[in-house]
DNA sequence: CCTCCACCGGAACGTGAGGAGT
DNA sequence: ACTCCTCACGTTCCGGTGGAGG
């Protein structure tokens, strides 16, 4: 037998992307389009570090998909570029979302400046140790550090301001060196829960990126096409129609370029010639179906079961329930599946957690002597029950004896 | 205007996993 | 082996609270 189970797939594959990766949001383009304004502000800024002054922090606000941090990683590309060596000036960029304790931060940034001395920090540490050992690994190169903090937001809500208090006051306890912060935030709202002192430091200079409008994603995606395909394999009205349908989600660029590269690889999957406005369409529900199956998946075994009493409380004519109904479910569930019971109190803050990610719909509403409860409601395709039924842990309720019991519930 | 329901949600604390230093 | 650290996940306790009905 000639080949491998790939042969066929590989030869069949035709190639209507000539380069995927620009089409991958991490790809970081050459120039970036209706941002120069912004680019050039920044620089600005940042530049003061090359003459071994300490720049201002800077705090950059905008929603999610307006280049924040695209801006923020050319920036920094150009920062190398112009002092290659890192001489003078070290750029350390931290994705919030992932890196979110206090410890997190401070051994991420420990971990970067100690990089060539071959030294790290590991976890077990005291924050006073690990602060120490990264303020004087920070002193000993005599330089200046620019610290960017992704998505600040989740860092604050998750673990609040005393990591940014130490950060933004760092420079008081050192002598050779010098660091500024700069935070990216899609949300204006979490200065609320910033001590104010915290807060005047690192605002010391602030931006908002403004949302892009259907035009200008249009652009974006024009510039990025003509390196992604060849002639004539979009067809007239696909990119228009992926920056209209973007535009509509507040102008997040991102969607639009998922979306662009989504509906391609549906094209070419199917051994289609050219990529149309309905390959556009069936990418978006792909994409939409995809995050929340993705949210769904990794989900503890408790939100699951507490995500499944909603579903089981779920039905035609009335669909919406209270904490109360889902509570009474949920401990029934826990009984069939053998798991342990978790307080009402603690299955309110699930809910909520579910009410975040977007999954269910659940404000509190007061019902007058009825009492006051949160209003639950699913929002998403009820599909999700065969999802979660298909999860090993959630096995035993997929025999129709159990189902049939608890739908009676 | 007051009451009172059915929870909300903050605070403090407990436990146990995962890792480090000594 | 023992102590000490963080962090995720829960529990217990308890003071609120919006608004329909008296």
């Amino acid at each position: 037998m000639v080949g491998s189970i790939f042969t066929r797939h590989i030869e069949k594959r035709n190639t209507l992307i000539k380069n995927k990766d620009v089409l991958q949001t991490s790809y970081l383009p050459e120039e970036m389009p209706h941002r120069s304004a912004e680019i050039d502000s920044i620089a600005t800024i940042i530049a003061s570090a090359f003459q071994r002054d300490r720049p201002s922090n800077i705090l950059i606000f905008g929603k999610t998909g307006t280049g924040k941090t695209a801006v923020m990683n050319f920036i920094g590309n150009e920062l190398r570029k112009e002092d290659p060596s890192g001489n003078t000036c070290v750029y350390i960029y931290i994705n919030c979302k992932i890196v979110d304790t206090q410890y997190g931060i401070l051994q991420n940034i420990g971990n970067q400046t100690m990089a060539d001395s071959g030294k790290s920090i590991t976890t077990g540490l005291s924050i006073e140790k690990v602060s120490s050992d990264v303020r004087n690994s920070i002193d000993e190169h005599k330089k200046v550090f620019i610290v960017v903090l992704d998505e600040i937001d989740h860092l604050v809500f998750k673990s609040g301001d005393d990591v940014l208090y130490y950060l933004s006051k760092i420079n008081e306890d050192l002598k050779h060196s010098k660091l500024s912060l700069v935070g990216i935030s899609n949300s204006l709202k979490f200065k609320e829960h910033m001590d104010p002192r915290v807060k005047s430091r690192l605002c010391e200079e602030q931006m908002i990126f403004p949302p892009y409008d259907a035009k200008q994603i249009e652009d974006i995606l024009r510039s990025r096409a003509v390196l992604a395909f060849d002639d004539g394999i979009l067809e007239n009205d696909v990119i228009p129609y992926c920056a209209a349908l973007s535009a509509q989600e507040m102008g997040d660029a991102r969607r639009a370029l998922d979306l662009l590269r989504v509906a391609a690889d549906i094209a070419e999957r199917t051994g289609e010639s050219a990529v149309t406005e309905a390959h556009v369409r069936y990418a978006k529900n792909k994409i939409e179906m995809d995050i929340v199956s993705e949210t769904v998946k990794t989900l503890t075994q408790q939100s699951k079961t507490v995500l499944m009493s909603i579903i089981h409380n779920t039905n035609d004519d009335n669909k919406t329930m209270t904490t109360g109904d889902v509570y009474a479910v949920y401990k029934k569930l826990c009984d069939i599946l053998q798991i342990s019971v978790l307080t009402q109190r603690r299955v309110t803050d699930l809910i909520s957690e579910l009410d975040m990610l977007g999954i269910v719909h659940a404000p509190v509403k007061s019902f007058g002597r009825a009492g006051r409860t949160k209003v639950i409601e699913l929002s998403i395709p009820m599909d999700v029950c065969n999802m979660l039924t298909d999860d090993d842990s959630m096995k035993p309720l997929k025999t129709s004896k159990l189902r049939k019991q608890t739908t009676l519930l």
